[in-house]
RNA sequence: CGGGGUGUAGCGCAGUUCGGCAGCGCACCGCGUUUGGGACGCGGGGGUCGGCGGUUCGAGUCCGCCCGCCCCGACCA
């Protein structure tokens, strides 16, 4: 560790949060500009989520497979909207074989195009359907500017397509797939969310609509945190997906698609990370409580260590680590622990075993308050509790702080301050003359209008038309 | 791609003004003392000074060209 304390968040936010990631021991750089390494620590992090996000898709019936990452260019170009959204930012493959391709490959951006093609040729009757296929993958965007998780030209990710009768199955699995989204990250994140429909400018490219769910970073930006899109009959006309139905008539499927990529793991930290580095929710925790030994003399260690044996024994059911690191003080280990976000630390030293206790310190209440004294018995009740406990504090503090941020602008005037350091909730007519309006002069983009809205209508935020729904303007990643 | 900055040990930097043995802090290795909030002492290893070319007895330092990276803008999960 060259330095030892992080910038702090209010200092330099930016700064705070790229030193946190590499010093985390979450990623590093490549050797290839705007790629990452993802180590072993924030792939496991990643493996959690997936593992999360993985039972939801099972429990809703889905399936995962595998299609391949080389696309032909050809695919991308039958759907207008699809590949005007995506050329600029694609990685293409001319040569194979030392020799110049007779047709180029692109490496995939995202898997809409060759999965349509497969579901044109497997989807034959109204009885192949739906299909429900999730893949977990990789992709490449060719990104100008990036950074560690949040915009890298290649990331990992799950991207689900479904293939359904109905326009009203393929909006049903749309919002059906965004809650899961919604669920993840309230329950095993604590990350809020607000869940909504995005503009026509926002949306996925070749989308009938967009749904999203976005969350407020720590700087009160908005970050787009997991997608889900109604592709209506784009893909399945572009791709001839189509089935006899009930009646021995000819119709297009409706797809879906929907994603939640390696940044989720950005959103996390730029939602509880505090000036002491990261701050891990328990169910996501790659280690969910660290036991650190504290001992001076080899007596004390013998014993110390016994008691430790004992109180890991308890704990089988956690991710536990024990720091058994003789090279470093205990202070130095807390400082560790803490910078990587681990949610509970349990101290073991010769008081503790004298008295029979243990030392907790709580990760999301730094300092001598986060501390308590509990005994060595019935640890995994307790344990299981605190994380329980810790778990639910940093949603409600994550979902204060939002609230505190996020304003209701009397007028466009107000609105200008208020995004600048927050969000807006405010009336909106739709128009793209407005959205362009405000980002330009603000640099807040329209994030999404909430499902959830206050009904009856009120005065475009902008220009002042009858409105019946409002959006949330914010700056955003 | 436009604007700005920067390249010297793994990281952070000094040395460049005015050419003369390539250094400091952290990290790393060894030994010893330490250990309830980022320990200390002693000893050690590690360098195409971003690259190529030029000027010079001599270039990290001066000149030219090239390259990388970072930050700020337009696009995105």
């Amino acid at each position: 560790m060259s330095e030892e304390k992080l910038p702090t968040r209010k200092e330099n936010f930016a700064e705070w949060y790229n030193q946190l990631v590499l010093r985390a021991d979450l990623a590093d750089y490549a050797p290839v500009r705007g790629c990452m390494v993802v180590k072993p620590y924030g792939w496991a992090l990643w493996e959690n989520i997936q593992q999360a996000l993985d039972h939801r898709f099972k429990a809703t019936g889905h399936v995962n497979a595998a299609f391949p990452l080389l696309i032909p260019q050809s695919f991308l170009e039958k759907e207008k909207e699809h590949v005007e959204g995506f050329s600029p930012e694609l990685a293409v493959v001319t040569i194979g074989g030392g020799e110049v391709l007779e047709e180029p490959l692109i490496v995939r951006p995202t898997s809409e195009t060759i999965i349509g093609y497969m579901y044109s040729k497997w989807i034959k009757s109204y009885r192949d359907l739906p299909v429900l296929i999730n893949q977990w993958g990789n992709v490449v965007r060719w990104e100008m500017r990036t950074k560690l998780f949040l915009r890298t030209l290649e990331f990992y990710w799950q991207e689900g397509h479904t293939a359904h009768a109905t326009a009203e199955e393929a909006q049903e699995e749309t919002l059906r797939m965004l809650n899961i989204y919604a669920d993840f990250a309230i329950n095993d994140a604590s990350v809020p969310v607000v869940a909504g429909r995005k503009s026509s400018a926002e949306k996925f490219a070749g989308a009938a609509s967009s749904y999203t769910i976005e969350a407020m970073m720590g700087d009160t930006r908005a970050l787009q945190s997991g997608t889900s899109h109604n592709l209506g009959q784009n893909f399945a006309k572009a791709f001839n997906i189509q089935y006899l139905d009930q009646n021995n008539e000819l119709q297009y499927a409706w797809t879906t698609s929907w994603g939640m990529s390696t940044r989720f793991i950005g959103a996390i930290i730029m939602t509880h990370g505090d000036d002491q580095g990261l701050v891990l929710p328990p169910r996501l925790a790659p280690i969910q409580a660290v036991i650190v030994p504290i001992y001076k003399t080899e007596a004390e260690k013998a014993s110390v260590m016994e008691a430790v044996e004992r109180v890991k024994a308890q704990l089988i059911n956690f991710r536990i680590k024990v720091d058994e690191r003789e090279e470093v003080t205990p202070g130095f280990k807390f400082n560790d622990w803490e910078l990587r976000g681990v949610p509970l630390r349990i101290e073991v030293g010769p008081k503790d075993v004298e008295k029979g206790t243990v030392a907790f310190a709580r990760r999301d209440i730094p300092g001598r308050e986060g501390k308590s004294f509990v005994p060595q018995t019935q640890l995994e009740a307790q344990v299981a509790e605190m994380l329980q406990t810790i778990q639910a504090s940093l949603h409600e503090r994550a979902r204060n702080f939002r609230m505190e941020n996020t304003h209701n602008p009397a007028d466009y005037a107000a609105l200008q301050e208020v995004v600048q350091a927050g969000w807006a909730f405010s009336w909106w007519c739709g128009s793209p003359e407005c959205e362009t309006k405000v980002k330009d002069e603000t640099k807040a983009t329209t994030r999404c209008m909430p499902l959830e809205q206050p009904g009856g209508e009120g005065p475009c935020i902008v220009c002042g038309k009858p409105s019946t729904e409002k959006v949330i303007f914010a700056r955003a990643y």
